[in-house]
DNA sequence: CTTGACCTTCCAGTAACTAGAAGCCTTATA
DNA sequence: TATAAGGCTTCTAGTTACTGGAAGGTCAAG
């Protein structure tokens, strides 16, 4: 099948099909006129790598997981190891947002949001009265 | 001041500070020889930029409070605005992390992690019972 | 034979920096 | 006074994972 019915099949745009194979993630055969030409085995590579990507893997993880989906003699350690090191990286920004939410919520709660000037919010942005951002890490 | 001790007093670094002012967003004044000069407010700005970042705030974000920070008459209605769709933004990437972490955490329990390729990590995203990432929405 | 829907490649832009190169300025020391 | 270290300048390019758009080739239908 051609790129525009691959992308249907997987969910994928064709833009995205394109750019996998520019960065020799998933490869298609060609035609004679130059067209891609997808077999069901290069679709579900690319749902594979869809739903990795979906599931917040990096490209880089989603290499490395394809290896291993096409390793007859893989270890699901491998596999495991991959996923435990992702479920963390999110964990960890889970709480790094959740820190932002409480900071953040309790300064817009403060504030009246009318038309005068006196704003909490800015306030915290400005240093006044305790270090607002202080325990607020780095966003990724 | 000279940059560097506009980067030590403010927690951002040199590149940084030149990066705010490549983008407009903080300008410093010039010495006969060159070199940015930074004087309190500057700096002020610098720091109210680097408070606003560490709360995850956009560049453009940051644009606009720092306009607001420099307003005597603004009203506290524009800074609880942004700050308060921010907070939407954060508590929604924080709802699709919390769903990214539910489906994770599930398929990393359930594999073994030893030599043995049986994986239900795999399993999950090559799309075998049920649709793992179905409901996970895209990060970002 | 032309229209429209495909397909191709290549270039640029996104967010917010960061790294590095090449070269000038300043300050301290031998 | 020469020089070496360190700081400053600008500019370019790389990072992540695409997305949009331009210019042009291909194919099926009417």
């Amino acid at each position: 099948m051609n790129i525009g019915d691959a992308a249907k099949a997987t969910g994928l745009s064709s833009k995205t099909i394109r750019y996998y194979e520019s960065i020799d993630l998933v490869a298609a055969d060609r035609l004679e006129n130059g067209y891609r030409s997808y077999s069901d085995a290069h679709v579900h590579k690319l749902r594979f790598v869809q739903r990795a990507r979906g599931l917040g893997f990096s490209i880089d993880d989603c290499r490395a997981l394809l290896s291993l989906y096409e390793d007859e003699h893989r270890a699901s350690a491998e596999v495991k190891s991959i996923a435990q090191k992702h479920l963390e990286d999110i964990e960890a920004k889970i709480s790094e947002l959740q820190n932002l939410q409480q900071t953040l919520s309790h300064l817009v709660e403060h504030c009246a949001g009318d038309h005068r000037p006196d704003c909490p919010i800015m306030d915290g942005l400005s240093g006044e009265g305790g270090e607002a951002s202080a325990k607020a890490p780095k966003l990724h």
